[in-house]
RNA sequence: GCGUCAGUAGCUAAAUCGGUUAAAGCACUCGCCUCUUAAGCGAGUGCUUGUGAGUUCGACUCUCACCUGACGCACCA
């Protein structure tokens, strides 16, 4: 039956409905009509009256209390000043005796109402269209007054009322709203969540984010909490996230890119290395994927004459989640003819400064400037120019220091450009990630695997020792490198095999550790299968990622225009997906008809907005940045669906 | 899929080494109170301690399995 709990609270919720419901006829009004004072003809809000009329109330320090001259002052003003409002009741009616002050939120704002058991009237019915329609004529008019105080009374925390009376401020001067009548316009029938500790539960969050909305209009400040530091609420995070995205719009439809929609249903799921979704069209019976990129679309569109064009939506990848994934996360890719992969790393940097500098200005919660935002202990600088570094000096510069002097060898330089080399490096490394806690626990007296935890000495043999293994090939039995070993082998070729290990030692000692805004460049072309070769080292794409927070931001690169030998990449990929790499891009015969009709030299860029509103927002899951994160079913309400599509009829 | 940690009332949560009837605040119900503001005062309802087994004289506490989640790993160029 239904999904909602039942207890003390929801069946005194439920009484109060019905009371309701009998007293006024209908508990569930359409409309209400809102006062347009501040910014005629839109209705005025809790927070538009609030910002407007708020600069009235006496400024006082600390606990004193406003003079009897300054409230007059301002009610002189104020009590002239008549509005109808509504929202949601933001704390329970607290009754004190024949008084009662409550407050009323719109999701941002709250201001307090005052109603007083002999004066404040409770009214039903006389919003009703036709009423309006026909002023006047006392036939259709069905509004009626109710007892106040009664109505009042069956008020819960969360319902929704709307309210006519004239605005004051109270002896603590508090803005407030002296109601003459209200009337009740939608109830809640769920007890809210707490006032001072909101959701805690970040399933519940993520699941319920109405409810996590709701908190966030409800919650108080208490003494305790540091009035400096107002917390950033989920409202505020997803205010942020579309500050961010009406930014970067902007910035893009400024400079001429045209804004396109491309098909989210598709016969290929190609133009990026992941798996698709799988659905079925029943017309056509055909099979369809979920789009993985927009990407070999908008180059499409690049071929028909749209020199600049841009996609802001989702893709779809059938993929693990995390705190950094989500099946389907938003993208920003555009498209520029006649730039290449050097031109759009600065118009990535500018983009990306830009916007975030445009989405946090003006943000009152932000105490630095704009483009200097906190993630976590970091501080990250978005003025500054940002570095960039080929993959290798990356890795060189990241590499940890207790790990270069390996055995009798020390780690330089030219090791990475010494394929078995770099084969044994990756081998040794990715066990050592894995499970380098093995030999240290034995190593560390006490039960801390870290490196901090054991003798600095012993530590050093461990690490020589397991790195000799290596060096002479005895450690490429272990289990744990296989996985490793065949991903590098999905590229085919030698140098392809190389490159994949240098990619993965790369994600190994240096991603997480590139905070400030880096660009990566001098990727392997054989995991580039969509970008052109650098012109000065046929092995390398001419391509770039973008590392913020130790976070993959961005990916951009000089396109291949060339239809015969992207026709070669796709064949490569195509070997690889039949040695067993199912995330090996597909070919797609319709995109390389389209390049053989000529496409300018272009350069492209895919931007992840969902992780960019992370940093800006400080927030180390995207569960957090995305209002809707896919969870796991939840149990029962799967029933409950299931069972009410059969009473519809539907199967 | 693997590992670590967690799950106590609607919410936030306490409970010494395994030991009496599983604290408390908020919320809810009733009473009092006409400028309160995390309103206050008085009284009251509500927990099979995630589920199921087991060990024990005795389990919120220990063991096992399962469910759910967080984090890490794997997956994700």
């Amino acid at each position: 039956m239904s999904f909602i709990e039942e207890n003390d609270q929801t069946q005194a919720r439920r009484q109060h409905l019905e009371r309701i419901a009998a007293i006024t006829g209908n508990a569930y009004p359409n409309r209400f009509l809102r006062s347009q004072v501040v910014r005629p003809p839109e209705p005025d809000t809790i927070t538009s009256v609030f910002e407007i009329y708020k600069y009235l109330t006496p400024k006082t320090e600390g606990n004193e209390r406003a003079t009897p001259e300054q409230l007059e002052a301002a009610n002189r003003i104020l009590n002239d000043v008549h509005v109808a409002l509504a929202g949601r009741l933001a704390v329970p009616p607290r009754v004190m005796g024949k008084a009662a002050f409550v407050h009323l939120t719109d999701g941002v704002s709250r201001l307090q109402i005052y109603v007083r058991k002999e004066s404040t009237k409770a009214v039903a019915g006389g919003d009703d269209i036709h009423s309006v329609l026909d002023a006047g004529d006392e036939a259709k008019n069905d509004r009626r007054e109710l007892d106040g105080w009664e109505m009042f009374n069956l008020l819960d925390h969360g319902d929704f009322i709307g309210v006519r009376g004239h605005l004051f401020v109270t002896k603590t001067g508090e803005l407030s709203v002296h109601v003459d009548e209200f009337e009740f316009l939608a109830k809640a029938l769920v007890p809210m969540p707490d006032k001072v500790h909101g959701i805690n539960d970040p399933e519940l969050r993520a699941r319920r984010r109405y409810a996590d909305l709701i908190a966030g209009s409800l919650k108080v400040e208490t003494d305790a909490s540091d009035s400096n530091i107002r917390e950033l609420t989920t409202r505020h995070v997803f205010e942020r996230r579309a500050a961010l995205v009406r930014a970067m719009r902007h910035y893009l439809d400024e400079r001429d890119y045209t804004e396109v929609e491309t098909p989210m249903l598709v016969p290929v799921a190609s133009g990026a290395a992941a798996r698709p979704f799988v659905t079925h069209h029943n017309a056509l019976d055909i099979t369809l994927y979920a789009r993985i990129a927009p990407e070999l679309y908008l180059k499409r569109l690049v071929v028909g004459g749209f020199e600049r064009v841009y996609e802001l939506n989702r893709n779809f990848r059938n993929e693990g989640l995390s705190t950094r994934h989500n099946p389907e996360f938003t993208m920003l890719e555009f498209y520029a003819a006649y730039m290449d992969a050097h031109d759009m790393m600065n118009t990535c940097e500018d983009i990306l400064r830009r916007s975030i500098e445009t989405a946090l200005a003006g943000d009152d919660l932000m105490t630095s400037a704009a483009t200097v935002i906190r993630w976590g202990d970091h501080t990250i600088n978005f003025d500054k120019a940002f570095e960039r570094l080929t993959m290798k000096q990356a890795i060189v510069r990241y590499f940890p220091d207790e790990l270069r002097e390996l055995g009798a060898e020390k780690f330089e330089e030219w090791w990475l450009d010494d394929a078995e080399r770099v084969r044994r490096l990756a081998l040794f490394l990715n066990d050592y990630e894995t499970h380098a806690s093995a030999p240290l626990i034995e190593a560390a007296p006490d039960d801390k695997p870290t490196l901090e935890g054991a003798p600095r000495g012993a530590m050093r043999d461990i690490i020589a020792e397991a790195w000799a293994q290596y060096a002479s090939g005895a450690g490429d039995g272990e289990e744990t490198a296989d996985d490793l070993e065949s991903n590098a082998a999905d590229a085919g070729t030698e140098a392809a095999r190389t490159a994949g290990y240098v990619q993965q030692i790369f994600e190994m000692v240096a991603e997480s550790e590139l905070i400030q805004p880096t660009f990566i460049t001098d990727f392997p072309k054989a995991v580039s299968p969509l970008a052109k070769a650098s012109p000065h080292d046929v092995g390398l794409a001419e391509r770039f990622e973008l590392y913020i927070g130790g976070m993959e931001i961005a990916n951009g690169f000089s396109e291949l225009n060339d239809p015969v030998e992207q026709r070669e990449r796709f064949a490569g990929q195509q070997k690889a997906r039949e040695q067993g790499d199912d995330e090996a891009m597909v070919l797609d015969e319709d995109y390389l008809r389209a390049l053989s009709y000529g496409m300018p030299p272009t350069a492209g860029l895919g931007i992840g907005i969902d992780r960019v509103v992370m940093l800006i927002t400080n927030r180390r899951s995207i569960r957090d940045v995305i209002l809707f994160p896919h969870l796991r079913p939840e149990r029962g309400i799967e029933d409950a669906n299931h069972e009410a599509a059969h009473d519809d009829g539907r199967d």
